[in-house]
DNA sequence: CTGAAAGCGCTTACAG
DNA sequence: CTGAAAGCGCTTACAG
């Protein structure tokens, strides 16, 4: 039981309990090595008691960074969290209420943040006008429109994972294929969309403009895209949807249509989440690294904050193709 | 650019590069009201420019927590987060390898965290006297066993969940239902299983030994478990399983044994994940409200972190029945 | 408004 | 091993 004290203990005051000088509760506070064991257990106790926190910290040990989501809504937003604690780095979580915040770079400093990582977020002037002020590096992950050039940030190869995706439709026989995209100004649907055109065009298939539709990357937009997609009167044989979360909502337009997957209609992902497997039938899907995207940034990040200069400001990692059971050869 | 300048910016050398006294920089660093306009803004400007930290921190003032997972590998792990974050702490986040280390309690006061949040977690008796001997409060969400009676705790009704699970299937009319559970040690999986021996004693059927069986909470679990459920002689008509990632486990097996959801087989799972409504079709679900859980146990870290007292060592959050797609009555 | 002076919590080099 | 002494980075009450 701790003796009645006033205030937070200080050295000082540990010291007077424990009988000892000063300098010597330092010592064992820092886990200096000269000190008796008979003392070092003895002031180490009446820390305990007093439940003694130093006022002062270092700062300079900790690597006490934000992360920055836009919402902590997605399955999404773990992948890359799990790569960014996996880079070495004192992870605070933040959501986007922080950022509105007018002065959100003053509460990252005040609160001893050696920097930040944000995480598919639009980087207003001001931002970048108080970032440079107060010279707290910040890396984007996927961001949603161009950064500046100075500003470092990490995406994915979104434009060969587009390519990917239509090359093994095209591959499997498909002709039709829709296309659902995701909020027409985010870089990276345009990058996915483009990568798309180029693989029909590449296998001489002409893209029509009724195919190619845009919806949110959740959920609801890919089934109301798609619902409308197999309203059509010559409806696609396949669809690529531009998020997993979408195309589980594709899926369920095919049920509710009576159609199976892949039997009636292809659906090919972007992301590759956990759940891409446990989908009924697993969703064929491109791999999207987020959490090596996280660690990614995690690492250059841990670079600025050391103040090494960075190799690149920007790093696009590979998508890949991860082929499961959502895609068949067309049907006749 | 900043001048050349040897160690961290510090008061005293803003100060001579200010030409202004060493006080007069800490209240503009502090935001007193006493400063010139004009002095304040020259002031500022160079505090900008050498990118001033102050040395020591008012760790009375910020709320630093850690949450630490087991993993950081599942979509229940954000859900809990997002409580958490919403609960007014700052949340750093942790996994397991942290914790495992020898002095995680002694790495959480030197980091200047106030509390710990610890996720479906087994604290050892060491972990519990050390963290007594630090003071550091501790508020364990959903554990793995039963914690100490010292030890404060969230979880969710997990027995009135498995209840309602169960129920919803015998007013559908089944008769042959299955449960898929966690693994046996887990205190949340017993609960679950205890609910649904209830509702099946209520309803005056009786508990068949081979209808009850046990796996991970993954996917696998339930994918694995169905299928052995599925090729008994007379295999169940419902499946209540332990977790929706189970759930969408004992789909898939359905799926590939021909067998159609709802239609030939009733799906219920547990926890209402955000893609419990994704699946084909939507997964009927005991909804355990796990940001609620997570902002719970914020708050109650909050209020011990502040000394007070709380008012129960034990919260239990409810869980409700969520009916969507994936239960109907049995065939004939 | 400004800053000299006192003071606080802590660390460190060093004498014993 | 221990602790007196010097010193560091910072804050604050107060004289001007």
């Amino acid at each position: 039981m701790p003796p009645h004290q006033l205030g937070r203990p200080t050295l000082a005051s540990i010291a007077a309990a424990a009988g000892v000088s000063l300098p010597t509760v330092s010592k064992v506070v820092n886990g200096k090595a000269d000190v008796a064991p008979a003392t070092r257990a003895h002031v180490q106790q009446l820390l305990d008691a007093h439940n003694y926190v130093p006022v002062t910290r270092r700062p300079a040990e900790d690597l006490l960074v934000d992360v920055v989501f836009t919402a902590l809504d997605s399955p999404w937003a773990v992948e890359i969290l799990r790569g960014v604690t996996e880079s070495g780095l004192e992870v605070v979580v933040s959501s986007q209420s922080r950022t509105s915040d007018v002065d959100w770079v003053q509460a990252l400093v005040a609160g001893g943040r050696r920097g930040a990582l944000v995480v598919t977020s639009r980087l207003t002037a001001a931002d970048q006008r108080r970032l440079g002020r107060s010279k707290l590096p910040v890396v984007v992950i996927d961001p949603v429109d161009m950064p500046g050039q100075d500003v470092p940030s990490v995406g994915a190869t979104n434009w060969a994972g587009g390519l990917a995706a239509t090359e093994h439709l095209v591959e499997l026989g498909h002709r039709r294929i829709a296309v659902v995209g995701g909020p027409q100004a985010y870089l990276c649907s345009r990058a996915r969309i483009d990568g798309y055109r180029a693989a029909l065009e590449r296998a001489g298939i002409a893209v029509d403009p009724t195919l190619v539709v845009h919806g949110t990357f959740r959920h609801q937009g890919g089934y109301d895209q798609a619902q409308a997609l197999l309203a059509l009167p010559d409806p696609p044989t396949a669809i690529f949807a531009g998020s997993d979360e979408q195309a589980f909502g594709v899926m369920e337009a095919a049920r509710q249509a009576g159609l199976s997957v892949p039997d009636d209609l292809s659906v090919v992902g972007f992301d590759d989440l956990p759940m891409a497997r446990w989908s009924s039938p697993p969703l064929t899907t491109v791999c999207q690294p987020l959490a090596d995207m996280g660690r990614m940034a995690g690492r250059m990040l841990h670079d600025l904050v050391n103040g090494r200069v960075l190799g690149s400001q920007r790093m696009e990692l590979a998508t890949h193709l991860v082929t499961r059971a959502s895609t068949a050869p067309p049907r006749r």
